[in-house]
DNA sequence: TCTGGGGTCCTAGGACCC
DNA sequence: TCTGGGGTCCTAGGACCC
C-alpha cells in the first residue's frame, strides 16, 4: 500500500478534487496508541512507590527535564527545560528526579509492542512509546464488533500485562489520529480512547487543536501560520492549498491533505535500515585539551560502529562534528565539522576511528574549548555489497594470502560467503587494486588481521 | 570567444519529529 | 556554572556537463 497521491515535491495540485483516490486513501480506519507519559510511567513499574507523586526525568548529565507525569505538570514545569531553572520548583514542590535509563524504557517498549502485534498485524512502531495500528481488514472487527470497545480492550491489556497507561486515538489518517489521541488523554470522559472516525464532531475537535500542536507544525511555520490569522486545526484544514504550499512547502500540504480525511502518509509496517547512524553527547563541561576529545570521539565512533553492524550496513561517508556550546551573549552555538569520504563503505571500528582521529585533528584548534561533540555515518549501504580494497596487485605475497583466508572462510561459512576478484574491468582507472565482497559481517576481523599483517 | 538553456549531482542548512 | 540524543525529509544554490 503506497502513498495514494503523486504529491511529490515539483508536484502543485489545483485541490483535493482534482486527483482520483484510491478507496484505501479515505477509508482506512487508524489508530494511535500512545504510551502516556511514558518514561516518568516506566520509572512508576519498577518503583511503585512512585505512584501518585510528581516525577520528572532527567537528560543524560542531569542537564534536562526530559519527561513529567501528570502530577508533575500541573507545575509551571515544561518538557525540554534546563534543570537549573526548574530546580527551585521542583525542590519546593517535593517533586522526584529520576535520572533517564534508556536501557529500562526499551525494554517496556518492547513488551507493549509485542502486546499490540499480537492484536493486529498491521502495525508501524513509530516510536519507543507509540504505534500506529491499521484495522481495516482486521479479522478480529469482521463481525460488527465495535471499533471503540476493541481499543478499549487493547488499552485495558496494555494496562494490565505492562502497567503502562495508554491512550488511543481512531480516525482515518495518521495526523488525525495524533489528534484524537492528544484529544483522548486531556479528556476525562473519553477513558482514554477517542473515535475521530465518519466523527460528526470532527471539525469541533479540530477546532480545539492550536496549530503548533498540529503533528508536523513545529514552532517556525507556527508563527507564519499565525500571522496569517491561522490559529486552530480546523482553520488549517480550510486553508487554501497553494497558501499552505507557499508558506510550508509540499510537506505542509500533505499534512493539510492530512486534516480533510485524504491519507498523504502510509502505513510503514516495515521497518528499513537506517539512513545515517550518530552518536554524540553533551560532555558536561568544558573540554580543551585534543587526547580528551579523541579520546571522546573513539568511544562515540566505537557505539555507532556496532550500531552500524548490528543493522548490517558499512558506511561511505563520516563526519565529525564538534560544538563550543552557547556563546556568553547566549546566541548560536559554534559548529564545527569535517566530512570526509570514505575510500571505501566500511563498519570495520579500527578503520573508522582512525579517520576520525584525522577528522578531529583538521577540527582542533589550540585554545578552543568544547562542550559537545559527534559522530555520523551517512550513506550506508548493505554490508553484503560491501567492497574493500584489500591489497595492491604488485604484493603477491599479500595476494596469495589473502587468497588462503577467503578460501578458509569459505569453507567455514559456506561457500561464495567471500568472493575476489579485480575491479579492473569495470573501471579501468582502479586497474591496480583488487577487491573482496566479504557477504557476512563476521568476516570482518579476520580479514582486517590479514590486512594488518 | 561569446551566447543560452536544460539537466543532474552534490552539499549545507532548515524544519520537524520523538 | 548548569540547555538531551537520536532521527527524517526537503530545499536552495553551486558546480558541472551537453
Amino acid at each position: 500500500m503506497r502513498i495514494p497521491m503523486k504529491l511529490k515535491a515539483d508536484h502543485l495540485p489545483g485541490g483535493p478534487e482534482e486527483i482520483s483516490y484510491p478507496p484505501e486513501a479515505l477509508g482506512q480506519s487508524l489508530a494511535l496508541v500512545d504510551c502516556n507519559n511514558f518514561y516518568a510511567s516506566c520509572e512508576r513499574v519498577f518503583n511503585p512507590k512512585l505512584n501518585g507523586q510528581p516525577i520528572v526525568v532527567l537528560s543524560s548529565n542531569d542537564a534536562c527535564i526530559i519527561a513529567l507525569s501528570n502530577e508533575a505538570k500541573e507545575f509551571d514545569i515544561k518538557v525540554g527545560e534546563p534543570l537549573f531553572e526548574k530546580r527551585q520548583i521542583i525542590e519546593k514542590n517535593n517533586i522526584v528526579m529520576c535520572s533517564s535509563n534508556f536501557n529500562l524504557y526499551g525494554d517496556m517498549s518492547r513488551r507493549v509492542m509485542d502486546l499490540l502485534s499480537g492484536f493486529i498485524s498491521d502495525i508501524e512502531i513509530y516510536s519507543i512509546d507509540e504505534a500506529f495500528l491499521n484495522f481495516s481488514g482486521c479479522a478480529n472487527l469482521d463481525k460488527g464488533k465495535d471499533i471503540t470497545e476493541y481499543a478499549r480492550t487493547i488499552r485495558q491489556t496494555i494496562l494490565k500485562c505492562t502497567g503502562i497507561p495508554v491512550s488511543i486515538g481512531l480516525a482515518r489518517t495518521k495526523t488525525l489520529t495524533k489528534i484524537a489521541s492528544k484529544l483522548a488523554k486531556k479528556s476525562k470522559k473519553a477513558g482514554g480512547v477517542l473515535n475521530l472516525i465518519d466523527s460528526p464532531y470532527l471539525d469541533k475537535a479540530l477546532e480545539k487543536i492550536h496549530v503548533v500542536d498540529v503533528w508536523g507544525v513545529g514552532i517556525k511555520s507556527a508563527r507564519k501560520l499565525i500571522e496569517k490569522g491561522i490559529r486552530n486545526a480546523l482553520q488549517l484544514k480550510e486553508a487554501s492549498d497553494s497558501r499552505i504550499r507557499h508558506t510550508m512547502g509540499i510537506n505542509g500540504l500533505r499534512l493539510v491533505y492530512e486534516l480533510r480525511g485524504i491519507s498523504c502518509h502510509s502505513l510503514d509496517n516495515c521497518p528499513r535500515p537506517k539512513k545515517g547512524i550518530l552518536c554524540s553527547q553533551s560532555f558536561g563541561r568544558k573540554v580543551t585539551d585534543i587526547a580528551e576529545l579523541k579520546q571522546a570521539i573513539t568511544a562515540f565512533v566505537a557505539n555507532a560502529a556496532e550500531r552500524l553492524r548490528k543493522q548490517k550496513s558499512a558506511a561511505r561517508h563520516l563526519t565529525v562534528f564538534m560544538l563550543t556550546g552557547f556563546s556568553e551573549d547566549k546566541q548560536v552555538e559554534k559548529n564545527q565539522s569535517v566530512s570526509i569520504k570514505l575510500p571505501t563503505a566500511t563498519n570495520l571500528s579500527s578503520e573508522l576511528i582512525r579517520q576520525a582521529m584525522k577528522a578531529v585533528e583538521k577540527i582542533y584548534q589550540n585554545g578552543q574549548s568544547y562542550k559537545r561533540a559527534g559522530v555520523r555515518f551517512d550513506e550506508l549501504v548493505p554490508s553484503e555489497q560491501t567492497q574493500i580494497s584489500l591489497f595492491e596487485q604488485s604484493d603477491s605475497d599479500k595476494t596469495s594470502r589473502l587468497m588462503e583466508t577467503v578460501d578458509r572462510l569459505n569453507d567455514k561459512l559456506g561457500s561464495g560467503a567471500l568472493r575476489y576478484g579485480t575491479q579492473g574491468a569495470m573501471h579501468p582507472w582502479k586497474a591496480k587494486s583488487e577487491m573482496v565482497s566479504p557477504r557476512y559481517t563476521t568476516c570482518w576481523d579476520e580479514l582486517a588481521e590479514v590486512l594488518a599483517n
